[in-house]
DNA sequence: CGAGCCGTTGAGTTCATTCAAACAGGGTGG
DNA sequence: CCACCCTGTTTGAATGAACTCAACGGCTCG
């Protein structure tokens, strides 16, 4: 099977595989290990609290960490994109549960034992794997600073960032976003209809561009990184060309998510 | 110099050492490669984007790992206790500056360089490292859920119940706080005021106590990590007997920190 | 004793949430 | 082909929560 090749299935939308041009295999050199598996929207990746036995790779497609509430809400602690690597646990156990996120999402499975011994043999497979441990860390550092961010539109145009950045090889301009809406809220800590009034806001303030529900055009990412300052003082301060709404026709430009 | 026994400095709260009994040195088959440097409070370990020379562990005191905004506030990604390592960096550079937090913080220091070469030589080394790693990802993960929860009261309950784990090594039903007010706010992405509303909010629901500023007594664990879901509810479901005020005198019974 | 820092409390404003309703698009079945 | 349902998304109104600005008390140090 051929799930590496950018063009394996037309069915499915580019931007799952848009990143693999941007990024190598950060496990290439431990690719002979690696066994895929398919999974659809929604369907365990592995369980929290179960024992570490794999290594895993995002082939293509998204997946989400999190934690369930005792409220019953989620936290998704990481967000999962193309040749993200996930599934170190602590001490041998998975704190976090994994699922897919959108159908047909590919992960290659790399039996712990066997990488640890081959690890312990070429030292450029461990270079490998503390590489992606320290991307796993930055992304979670990443993650607080975004939840620091004092308001709600501050908080997703920075998430709208730093998506752009790892979606896109070329510059953060336009992004299709992978994920719902539910799970920008989960992702964010916000409730799903501030998110969507976040966007809305950030579109009238016209630092981003509505093409559709899920494709994004990024107008102003200075102005986005800066969002506190602005919403901190009078509205007065917004750029005045940019006021007037930008009315494009609402029509899915693409198919392959069904949300 | 002799920083590692809990008695070396009799000027010193406790609380900077308690947690020495509890786990081991993570560094301990380095501990040849160390060398020690004590810091004043606010003084800078490493500073942001500086290169990676040492990982570094906490001897005694508190360490802050943080990032500021353009706004000016800032983000605590990171507190560094007794017997935390960080230090290692994205690529070759820290992302976030590193101060201590408290005056007296003595950091052993362990050059990247002879650290790595002597991981090569002794595996074992090579574990600690991969452990002390995996800690640091588990305390961002731990953050991330507090600063996921709902409420100001939530995020501070959660707070403390985090740090009565670390610092404690017995039941976690005490803890004094080895930071200030400020620092808490910036830790958990909340206004000064804010974190002190909800600590005297926690003490008239009867879930902790207040002894000293600092002194804090956790009375109902359990129900401070549901705290969500009672504040989203009415009031008077508290339990009625926790209600009265618990007017301990408000006396210092420490000495050792300023603030 | 005054200055300065830390912590707490109050008043008013802004912001996010909840509850509710409405809309759009995809898919299925009559 | 159209009606219908289901999911995902958007918007409105009202409530509740956190923030800013401000003042005050306690404590330490000069």
């Amino acid at each position: 099977m051929d799930w590496d090749s950018p063009a394996a299935d037309a069915t499915e939308p580019v931007w799952l595989h848009r990143r693999i041009a941007a990024r190598r295999n950060p496990l290439e050199l431990a690719e002979p290990l690696a066994t895929r598996v398919r999974y659809s929207r929604g369907q365990a990746i592995y369980e929290e609290d179960s024992t570490v036995e794999c290594w895993c790779r995002i082939v293509s497609g998204v997946a989400r960490r999190f934690s369930l509430r005792v409220d019953g809400r989620r936290q998704i602690v990481d967000l999962l994109l193309p040749d993200d690597v996930f599934g170190f646990g602590t001490r041998g156990r998975h704190r976090f549960a994994v699922e897919a996120a959108v159908d047909g999402t590919v992960v290659a499975r790399y039996p712990r034992a066997r990488l640890e011994t081959l690890a312990a043999s070429d030292v450029r497979v461990a270079q490998q794997l503390q590489e992606a441990s320290t991307q796993a860390m930055a992304r979670l550092q990443t993650l607080i600073l975004t939840l620091g961010r004092t308001t709600a539109e501050a908080k997703v145009g920075c998430f709208l960032l730093r998506m752009a950045e790892r979606l896109s090889a070329g510059p953060p301009d336009a992004l299709l976003l992978p994920i719902s809406r539910d799970d920008i809220a989960d992702y964010l800590a916000l409730s799903v209809e501030t998110v969507s009034r976040s966007l809305t806001q950030l579109k009238r303030h016209g630092l981003i561009q509505l093409l559709g529900t899920r494709q994004i055009r990024i107008v102003d990412p200075e102005a986005i990184e800066e969002a506190d300052r602005f919403t901190a003082n009078d509205h007065q301060g917004w750029p005045a060309g940019r006021l007037n709404e930008t009315s494009e026709p609402e029509r899915s430009c693409f198919a392959g998510h069904r949300g």
